[in-house]
DNA sequence: GATGAATGAGTATTCATTCAT
DNA sequence: TATGAATGAATACTCATTCAT
């Protein structure tokens, strides 16, 4: 019915007028230094409206990624599924996609890497965890079949096909990370950008096979 | 004098008992779970002892970072000045020295990550602060050294002479960060220094000028 | 009115199924460990409704030894006025009436306890302490009478007849809170009524007054 | 050692400290409005000192039935072994000792009945468990046996000797939390103990197997 | 120097109660 | 009347740091 739906509106808004607060100051301050009350000032809400829509704290936290993770997904999906691509032109798109991903949220890799700590799993729901773990499996698997089909048709080196999806997102994250200590990132993102189109530029070279073939 | 030294040499025989619990303990449960009892007991000393010895928790744990970034300096500035070596040659080496660093220390990159965050610098002492930025600075310019070389002698690409660097670092932290997150990094230490050899020998295809000149 | 009329009969029925919610989740928790939330979602209520029937949870608390201290004064007062009945058999009357109290509602004691806290006391409305007092004196009143009239005719011994009472009462409480203490309350209730049956029985022996002429 | 020894000392005196604290404010409050700061302000200490000796607040409040229970068990077991006394000679005995557990702390019965609730029981330490369990068995096992002898020796009435001792205790309790509910406890002991000096003297008619043989 | 008992500020979370709809 | 989302005060417990011995 419109009244009960407009109920369920209301709610996801308010899960997301949270989930904004909260990244803006988990951003600024990280995971241990934010308090709840911060957020909940940072939202306009009462410390204890966050609890209505989050378990915890942690499980807050954890919405963020699970918020990446889907874009991420997306993305990564809408590459893989444009068959007519060849497999360096669907690397760049990949490239372009990452790119995005990035923009639309700078924390991904510290979220990512804080959401391995066995503390923070023990006190996700089951339902999180299974949407998270979904998320990620599919990503990943996503960014393997890119490549997997790049060595297959002889294009990429053919070192682990898996390694390369892996490595791919190590010089992903690396940078990122790299960037972020260097605290840049939201200053300069130009430089960003710029480090990471060689970083990728010098990836796509070393995977592509005509290298190894002209030695 | 005789006396004083003997004190001066207990003195540091302390900082470093201290610095090994603490390093056990942090790799184990991380800074924010790790507490100062913990590392008291793990050290076989009292809580107040540690503080005769370091400000305060931050600065306990940068020194786990000075530590590293001693042994970084170390093995990067001999490979750079190895003159008979080739580019190419350097880099093989500066590959073997990184991989040792890691071995030294695998929480390095985290410990890297960690000691950015403004709150930490706030409470480090400048004297500590000092150290560490020129360890650092020292070290990433020596690695920079290595690439500027190879771009000079025509061995290397030239994109950015520092951005090589600053792509194999980040290479470098992204694979460790990526095979901690997959808990991999205590089980299986080959299965990382597989990945960590494919990620550096395509990076290595990707830096080489060959590869363009072959086009 | 007939309409006015069927208003309050309705409201009297919704304070009821508030009532009996509450009997089950008081005596499923206790007091504390009891939320307000609990109590509506058993009631199919919601929270807000109950706010609307009772000033606050003491007092919904209390509203629940209200009905049992009614229970009580009806069935205390029956047996006084069966003028008839000898002093041992309207003992023997008012033992059976303490066993149906308790079947009414075996949380007796522990609520009874309850209303006497002056936290308790400072959240009730006069209008509901004037009830509770004025039947617990009644009820009370009712069971001194009847030891105050076997003392008269000389059958009971004659030890402060109020005492009797009171004494008759604690035993009552105290059998029911030991039981209450070993968990057998639920479990075995058959257990409960024969060991209030010899303390019953043992406090009819001890009043006695022939016992002390037979010495 | 003199040191070692004088530290344990100063240690329990603390503890001391911190228990009378806890059972002013415990009596005073019961346990639910009592909060940690109370009883810390009460022992002019800090709330973090009371975690150095007791593990949680319900720990700290079981500490003070534990405290009592001892003083019953050994009071109880006094009486037990004077063997040269009759079984009505041990019942009278063993009334003064009752006076004296009461009187060493008049909220016995209270806590008692609430060390029983499972949430609590979740909550202690293993070790003050077993305590608590094993002084209980002994202190009920000694009073069983007075009974159980005086029904051997055909001076009381056989009505399951287990439940003579039950109902003794039912008695005790029941008459405490009587007065105890007339709040009569800090202002007037005379009158409780009055009162329970007829309740173990109506009790002790009525156990009386010269009752019955009389009949 | 070394100790470790004491401190007390800091915080996630709960839940009785309110009030706009 | 009934709702139930929002509130925000209240509190057990932790732990970095200090300081008297």
């Amino acid at each position: 019915m419109g009244i009960q739906e407009r109920k369920e509106r209301e709610k996801e808004r308010r899960r997301q007028q949270i989930i904004v607060a909260a990244k803006r100051v988990f951003s600024e301050k990280g995971f241990n230094k934010s308090t709840m009350e911060d957020i909940a000032s940072e939202a306009e809400l009462s410390p204890g409206t966050l609890y209505l829509y989050f378990k915890n704290k942690e499980e807050l936290y954890a919405s963020l990624s699970l918020r990446i993770l889907q874009y991420l997904h997306i993305r990564v999906e809408h590459v893989n599924k444009e068959t007519e691509l060849s497999p360096e032109q669907k690397l760049e798109k990949l490239i372009e996609a990452m790119y995005d991903v990035y923009d639309f949220d700078p924390l991904i890799i510290i979220n990512m890497f804080h959401l391995q700590s066995s503390e923070t799993l023990k006190n996700l729901s089951p339902r999180l965890m299974t949407q998270i773990e979904e998320l990620s499996r599919k990503s990943i698997g996503a960014i393997s079949n890119i490549f997997r089909e790049g060595v297959v048709k002889g294009v990429f080196i053919e070192k682990h096909p898996v390694a390369l999806s892996d490595i791919f997102w190590s010089l992903f994250s690396g940078v990122i990370l790299w960037e972020a200590s260097k605290k840049i990132m939201n200053e300069d993102k130009d430089y960003l950008k710029k480090t990471l189109a060689i970083a990728f530029e010098i990836f796509s070279q070393g995977v592509k096979i005509e290298k190894f073939s002209s030695k």
